[in-house]
Formats: structure tokens, C-alpha cells, sequence
DNA sequence: GTAGGGAATGAACGGCGTTCATTATCCGTG
DNA sequence: CACGGATAATGAACGCCGTTCATTCCCTAC
């Protein structure tokens, strides 16, 4: 195995070692000097491989990205759904479930400092754009007559309504608002939207 | 003065203290030895007063969700709406100004660890329910033969929602979207809501 | 076999929140 | 006023953190 190769292969464990981390533990449990003893090596081989922690909690993001958008376009599929609404509610109930199901790795993925948008990685910015992309077509045959533009402007609205929704509903689910309600709020939202 | 006096005092400047620095520079950049070179006191005397740091930053949260509420409460007041719709716009209005004019104030009440919701103040819940309750009254008269029950739900989502949209368009502001455009993200949900 | 260079190493550094033995201060009592 | 016990203030010290870098190791090309 070539020096690349192996550069590569701990590449992979070490976000394969964070993710594991910060789904079990979010992301402030990630230490530098556990996941080293983890992964069989030092603490500066990490560094080697990433300019710093962040970096790695980023490319674990990326991943997660690929993944949520993923479970998204799938529930679209597998659905029998055909009116846009019920492709939105779909889509916002798939959103929910993958909150749900990794609560932890979706935080991180809106963890990340905001000091400077220009510190964030253009692929960050283009992973939700794809994301955004996808909701744009059951938007854009709800309101057939808007220019783009102002299609993206609704997509983004409904998008963060419903990530505002499952933030505040996940956030406090002991208090008071089960599953079931966050779902009722979504619908809410949404048929509110398609008419 | 007695020592409860300066006792309080002391809490009350180091709170002004911790809420300039993240009105300014994000609660990140609140650190322990230079709270207490500000105060004049030393490191330990702010444990005297604070069981820890986090407790320093959740008074501090305290005082903005009074702000944040009094600030939605007066353009109530002060605008001419009548109609339920509109009064919730205005609402909305007024939370995304104060989360513009305050970001990272604002952004500190959503900061709070989420491990457990019981380690949670109970203050800061009822806080937020007090907010909401503002919000439960053009949601009532939007919806009057729903229950109690039914009127909070609805306003949940609501608020959710403004919120998502606050949080996601204030983030990142550079890369594309406006205050005006945040604004029209508002107004397409509430309208929507509101028939 | 060997010389050169990039990768691996982990002790060390600076900064952080927090603690606690020590010192200073207050206040009710004789 | 004097004194003693409780209470508050102090800041050096502790443990943990991310990060660095002089040193060592090892791979590869000749």
C-alpha cells in the first residue's frame, strides 16, 4: 500500500471515528487526543491529514449532507405521493424522521461557526443549494407562473420553516412536543402553503 | 453598603460586563480571567456569584428574552394592524428586527446546551411560553372555534417557522440573502397562514 | 546500501474553566 | 473598644483542551 493510499485510509477512519463520536456524543465530545487513541495513531497524524478539528467536523458534515439529501429524494420516490403538497409534506415528514433518527450528526451540520460566511467551504453552500434544488420542483408546479427566482425565495421559506419547526420541536421533545405534534405542525405549514 | 449589597452589585456589573462582550464578540469570546480584569474582581469572585460560567450566560439570556418580549409586545402597540394576519406580520417584523440589531445576543438564547431539557431553567421555558402566549392571541382570533390546545399548536408552528427563516437568513447574509428578502420569506408564510 | 525527504511522533505550549487553601474583611457579642 | 467566628475575596494551581514543532522514523529512488 502506497504512502497516498495509506494517507487516504486514515483519512476515512478518522471520519469514520468522528462520526461515530458525534453521534453518539455530539460534537463537542470529539477530542483530538481520544479520537487519536482510537484511530491507532498520534495526535499529530490528525493534523496531517486535517488543517484542525474543524476541518474534521466538516468533512463528517459533507457526508451527512450526501445522506439527508439522499433520505429526502428517497422518501420522494418510494412515495405514492402526487399533488405538490403532499410531495412537500413528504419531503418535510423525511426531513423530520432524519432529524430524528441522528439528531447529534443533524445539529453539527448547523453547529458550525457563522463568523464569516466566507470561511464557510463552497461545498457547504452548494450541498444546501442542492438541497433547496430538489424542493424547488413540487414549489415550482405549486406557483407555475413565478420566475425562478422567486420560486428559489418560496423554496428557501418553506425549507427554513420547516428547519425552524424540527430545531425547536427536536430541541425541547421532553417538555412538551412529541413527534406527533411536530408532525401536525408541519402539515400545518405546509397545506397552509399549497392552499 | 452591605456585603449583600455589593454582593448584588456585583452580579448586576458582571452581567452588563458578559453581555457586552457578546453583544460584541459572540458568547465564545466571554472568558473568566478578563470578566474579572473588567470587574475589578478576581476569577474566584465570579464563582461566588455564578456556579459557573453557563449560569452567567443564561442570566444574561434572562434580560434579552425580556427585551426580545417587550420589543414584539411595543410594535404591537405602536402599529395600526388590525386585521389577525397583519398583526402577526408585525410580530414577525419585529423579531427579525431585534434579532438583526442584537445577533449575537439573540443567537446566545438558542445557544444553550441541549442535553438534557431538565437541567434546563424552568424560567427559560416559561419565557418562551410567555412569548408565544403574545403570539396565541391573533392566532386565536385567526382560528376562533379551535381549542386552547389547538390555537398553541398552530402558534408553535408559527413561530417556528419565523423563526427558522430569522436563523437561516441572518446566518448567512452575505452569500445571498437580504433583510428584504428575509422580510418577503415572512410575509409568504404568515400570509399563507392567514389565508 | 545508502542518501534524501516526507510522514509520524508525542512532549511541550498557551489558553481555558474551575477549584481551594490561604488571606482579608465584616459583624455580633462581651 | 476588643475580639472571634463566619463569610467573602483572592489568585496560584489543576486538569483538560487544541495545536505546534523539533526530532525520529521509514519509504523510495538511485
Amino acid at each position: 500500500m502506497s504512502t497516498t493510499d495509506r494517507r487516504a485510509n486514515l483519512r476515512d477512519t478518522l471520519i469514520d471515528l468522528a462520526r461515530e463520536t458525534i453521534a453518539g456524543e455530539g460534537t463537542s465530545a470529539l477530542k483530538a487526543r481520544t479520537l487519536a487513541a482510537e484511530a491507532g495513531c498520534s495526535v499529530g497524524s490528525i493534523y496531517n491529514v486535517f488543517g484542525d478539528m474543524h476541518e474534521l467536523v466538516m468533512a463528517v458534515n459533507g457526508e451527512t449532507f450526501r445522506d439527508l439529501g439522499q433520505a429526502v429524494t428517497d422518501a420522494i420516490v418510494a412515495s405514492a405521493a402526487t399533488t405538490p403538497t403532499d410531495r412537500m409534506i413528504t419531503m418535510a415528514e423525511a426531513y423530520l424522521a432524519y432529524a430524528a433518527a441522528h439528531p447529534q450528526l443533524w445539529r453539527a451540520l448547523f453547529d458550525v461557526p457563522i463568523t464569516e460566511t466566507s470561511n464557510l467551504p463552497s461545498w457547504y453552500l452548494e450541498a444546501l443549494d442542492e438541497l433547496l434544488s430538489i424542493i424547488d420542483a413540487p414549489v415550482s408546479d405549486l406557483f407555475p407562473d413565478l420566475p425562478p427566482d422567486a420560486v428559489r425565495l418560496r423554496t428557501r421559506a418553506l425549507f427554513s420553516s420547516i428547519h425552524g419547526i424540527v430545531l425547536l420541536g427536536i430541541e425541547e421533545r421532553i417538555s412538551s412536543v412529541g413527534k406527533d405534534n411536530i408532525s401536525d405542525m408541519i402539515r400545518f405549514i405546509v397545506e397552509s402553503v399549497g392552499k
